[in-house]
DNA sequence: GACAATGTAAACCAATCCGTTCAGTTTCGG
DNA sequence: CCGAAACTGAACGGATTGGTTTACATTGTC
C-alpha cells in the first residue's frame, strides 16, 4: 500500500493498533481524531507517532490486520459426515454468521466509506474477504463430493450467487440499523431458503 | 427527520443542494467542509446559513431529496407485451443499472458511512431504496398474470432473493474499485443467470 | 426609482485538527 | 545498578473547522 519502512520497535504497538481500530471503527476516518486514538490507547502521542508517520499509515496498518484476521475465518467443508445439502447449509450459516457479525459489519462499512480515498484498502478488502469466500466456496463445489450432486457450469458465479443469497434481507436491515441482532432463527431460515433456491438450480437432475 | 421549519427562501437554494450534494458524495460528512461546499455551489457561506441552520440540516436535507428521487424510479412491468421471464429480465436489468450507476453507489457509499451517525438516516435510506423496489417486485410476483406461472409461498423473501441475485459479483467489485463500469453484456449475463436461478425455484411445475 | 428582500465578500471567533518538540520518567537488558 | 531505549505529558504551531457578523451590492416589484 505504502512502503512500510516502519517497523515495530516497542512494547505499545499493540495497544496503538487496538485503540487505533476501535476509534476509526466508532467514528470513521475523518471522525477519529489521533489525540482520541491515543487517549484511547492508554499512549502518549509522541508514542503514537514513534510508530506511524501519520494518520493515514495508522489507518491502513489497522485496516489491513483487520482484513488478515477477516481472511483467518476456517471453514468446515471438508466434514464428510454432512450431505451436500448440508454442507451448503452450514456454509450459508458460517458466511451469514460472519456478515452480520459487529465485526463484519464495522468493516464492510468502514472500508465501502473509504475505498474512494484510499483506493488500495477496496482492492485489500475485496481480497481478503469476499474473494476469499468465493474461492472457497468454488473450490467445495468442484470437488467430486460436489459434483456428484451438483452440475454446474459456471462455478465461479454459482458460488458468487449463493453468497449473495445468503445476504437476502437481513444484512441491508442490518447495515441500516433497522434490525439490530438476527436471531438464530431468522439466520437459519434465510440459509435454508439460499441453499433451497441455489439446489434447485443447480441439482443435477439427469 | 428534524422539525423543518427551515422554508425555502430564496433562488439559490437549488444551488446549495447542488453543491452541497457533490461534496458531500465525494468527500464524506466529515470530509466536506461547508466553505468548500459554499466555494462549489457559487455562493456566499452567508447565504447558505440562511438556508440552513448548520451542516447536519444541509446534509440530511440533500440525503433526504436523493432518496425521495431515488425512490421515483419508475418501473415498467405492466408491459403486458412480455412474458413473465421477460419481465423478470428487464427488472433485473432495471434494478442493476439503477445500483451500479454513479447515482446508486455514492448514495449507497454514503448513506452506509453516515446510518450510525444519523440513524433516521439508514431507515430513510432503505424505505425509499431497498424496500421500495422490494415491494414493487412482490406486487408483480403476487399479480394474476405472474402467479400463473410462479409458485411462491412467501412473495417478500423470492422478491428479496431476486434483488439479492441482481447484485451477485458485480456490486461489490464497482463498490471497491475492482471494476470500474460494467459492461452491458455484462449486466445482461448477470441478469439472465439470476432470473434463471430465480425461476428455477419458483416457476410453476404442477 | 424607491424599498425590501436576498445575496456577497471578508473579517472574525473559538475550537479543533495533525503533527512536532522537549524535558523528564519509566522500563529493561546486561 | 547503569545506561540506553522507550514512553510520557504538556505545550506549541500553523492550518482548518463550523458558524457569525458586518458593511455593501444586487435583485425584483410596485
Amino acid at each position: 500500500m505504502f512502503a512500510e519502512a516502519q517497523v515495530k520497535k516497542g512494547r505499545k504497538f499493540d495497544q496503538v493498533i487496538d485503540g487505533a481500530r476501535t476509534v476509526f471503527m466508532r467514528e470513521g476516518y475523518e471522525g477519529a481524531s489521533v489525540d482520541e486514538i491515543a487517549r484511547d490507547a492508554g499512549v502518549s502521542k509522541a508514542t503514537l507517532y514513534s510508530y506511524f508517520p501519520d494518520k493515514q499509515h495508522l489507518f491502513l496498518a489497522v485496516l489491513q490486520s483487520e482484513c488478515a484476521q477477516q481472511a483467518e475465518v476456517e471453514f468446515l467443508m471438508g466434514t464428510r459426515e454432512l450431505s451436500v445439502e448440508e454442507t451448503l447449509h452450514v456454509v450459508c450459516k458460517t458466511l451469514m454468521t460472519f456478515i452480520l457479525s459487529r465485526f463484519g459489519q464495522d468493516m464492510f462499512r468502514l472500508c465501502v466509506a473509504e475505498a474512494q480515498r484510499f483506493p488500495e484498502l477496496g482492492r485489500t478488502f475485496y481480497d481478503s474477504g469476499p474473494q476469499k469466500w468465493g474461492r472457497k466456496i468454488v473450490q467445495f463445489l468442484d470437488s467430486p463430493r460436489a459434483r456428484e450432486v451438483l452440475s454446474i457450469e459456471d462455478t465461479g458465479l454459482a458460488a458468487d450467487q449463493l453468497a449473495q443469497l445468503c445476504r437476502t434481507d437481513l444484512m441491508l436491515k442490518v447495515l441500516f440499523g433497522i434490525e439490530k441482532d438476527p436471531s438464530e432463527e431468522e439466520i437459519d431460515r434465510v440459509a435454508a431458503e439460499a441453499v433451497k433456491t441455489f439446489l434447485a438450480r443447480y441439482r443435477r437432475t439427469a
